[in-house]
DNA sequence: TAGAAATATGACAGCGCTGTCATATTTTTG
DNA sequence: CAAAAATATGACAGCGCTGTCATATTTCTA
């Protein structure tokens, strides 16, 4: 079991140079001359040479170990982030401490801290709604560790935040509604706690300013991101005298619940009421009618998460001013007045 | 950032120990005075000493490091697995490797090598379809690394996975159909390389057995997991001129394919077609009709699995003999005929 | 072309911990 | 109660690597 490894010194002396020699290959040093680097890579490849992380990171202090916290969001949306991050990181050769946050009863900052500690984490990415609590984020800047936010919901622009075009896309699906002749749109807002998701309620609000729809308060609910809270919503619009005759939900699992109340009170979708999400997640091709909503690039938000982070714990900098675009995606929830 | 860390040292000294014996203390290391062990401990936690993993792994040869590996599967299913997985490594002090193989080109054996050597974890947990892959566990028992098998197809019962009764299950379900009155249900099969699959035909076949009613070929469809070969099975099911009443998909994803196929075709679910899935991903309560379906308990299936492969690693026997179980969900996708 | 400057390489200590084995202390035994 | 057996503790090397700094080699300069 205590597999015989081979170590730099094996590499060292096939390679007729010193051990630093072929550390400094290893890293990418700059200081060796061509020659003397193509023998030590030879030396490696034929031995099969693979350094022991541990061994470096006692050595060298540095570690090349990023973490991705998330705190219970939807599985879709985290496993698409996810894998982005992941590839990457491969690629780079970091290692990825995913920590769900939702086990944890005590204090988040507390717990965020022992794990660095830990963990010897060098980096971190935080997803929504954890790339905005205030008191996380402090502790991190304290640390003076870097750290990625994957949509957070603050205005102020960070430079090491990836940030969509939330507001845009849905400023786009509403004026789509519109364009189909509905001026009673409700909204369906997403959980106060999650900040970013305030820009689709913005975008929702701007479309209607600029086709001159007067906002109407009592067709905006309060959501909570869930399947359930998006009945509730149903349940009240259905109540209403004087109903809407399209709903945008911030969420696809909302509009699923707004739609199933729909459906179930003799209804149909899209004939009498259109609906559309946001998301992309799987259900929304499921659902009957097909949903009509936005994708984000998701994976391509991790991934870009992870070479921001990277890049800033490498020292080299990383100027990718492409914004990852969201798209709307139109199938068949939404029909013409 | 290079942060002075608290090395077992200090702690000795606070203690009045040597090294060794706050080593002894740390690994629970049998052959300390109850009251040093209390010295040490308390020396441990005022200085909030954490030992250093590389410094541990480096000089000890041990590394706390497991692997979970997957392969393309549902989001849904693998983020539950892993919730599980994560926290009870968490609370064992785990590091878990997680290794999605869908960027993989190049051969799945030689890249897993490779990943073993680099980050040299101590033992795997692998999911379908990647716990059926014989060469896989082929190359991982040359190893001599313990791995624990998430759902294997294989009906050899090997110590290390984790079985479910999805036979059990599936029949219960066939069985549920056909006391509704249903004689002539289909059958959409899973995907041909997921082997754990095949129990859930193989529960369908007995529960018609049981009834005594006759298997028909025609009526049994090869689907792919897919929500689109789901939809593929559906539109063969609607050109047969002589339909079942009800049909058994082997997962929520292909289900929803076939309902949506009846749906467009201008039939109604439950009325003129029964339907049940296998999974109870979220998608299937927010279908219309919401679907019945069968829960796996996956959370606890991942924690179990990360049991057993501890409990290998530490070398203390673990007989957990409560087997995981599915339950039906019934919900309004079945109707009387 | 000698000497200076720049570049390449190496020797060696030490990162924080645990394994080995020697030594000290306690308990048991006759 | 002394000697043997059992148990507890410690000294020290070394895990595989990289940082520091000294030394060797090459390139540049006048």
């Amino acid at each position: 079991m205590k597999d015989k490894q081979i170590t730099i010194a094996e590499v060292a002396k096939k390679a007729g140079v010193s051990t630093k020699t072929v550390s400094r290959v290893i890293n990418n040093e700059k200081g060796v001359r061509e020659n003397t680097a193509k023998k030590v890579k030879k030396a490696i490849e034929s031995l099969e040479y693979k350094p022991n992380v541990f061994a470096q990171s006692l050595a060298g202090g540095r570690t090349r170990i990023i973490g991705l916290i998330y705190d219970n969001p939807n599985p879709v949306y985290i496993s698409q982030i996810m894998d982005g991050v992941l590839n990457y990181c491969h690629k780079m050769e970091y290692a990825v401490i995913i920590h769900p946050c939702k086990f944890e009863k005590r204090d988040l900052t507390t717990v965020m801290q022992g794990l660095i500690e830990k963990t010897r984490l060098k980096g971190m990415i935080l997803t929504p709604p954890l790339s905005d609590s205030k008191e996380l984020l402090r502790m991190v800047s304290k640390t003076g560790m870097p750290c990625t936010l994957i949509s957070p919901g603050s205005d102020k622009i960070r430079s090491d935040s990836i940030i969509t075009n939330d507001y845009e896309s849905s400023k786009e699906m509403v004026a789509h509604i519109i364009s189909k002749g509905h001026r009673k749109i409700a909204l369906i807002k997403g959980h106060p706690g999650h900040k970013a998701l305030k820009r689709r309620t913005q975008g929702y609000l701007d479309a209607m300013l600029d086709a001159k729809i007067k906002v109407n308060n009592n067709l905006i609910f309060q959501g909570y991101n869930s399947f359930e809270s998006g009945m509730d919503c149903g349940k009240e619009i259905m109540k209403m005298k004087s109903k809407p005759s399209a709903i945008f939900a911030a969420n696809d699992e909302m509009a699923s619940g707004v739609m199933k109340v729909i459906i179930d009170s003799g209804y149909e979708v899209p004939k009498n009421f259109s609906i559309a999400g946001f998301d992309d997640t799987p259900v929304s091709q499921m659902l009957n009618p097909p949903l009509s909503t936005i994708r984000q690039p998701l994976e391509k938000m991790g991934e870009l998460a992870a070479k921001k982070l990277i890049a800033q714990l490498e020292g080299f900098d990383f100027f990718e001013n492409q914004k990852p675009e969201s798209k709307l995606i139109i199938r068949d929830s939404i029909s013409s007045i």
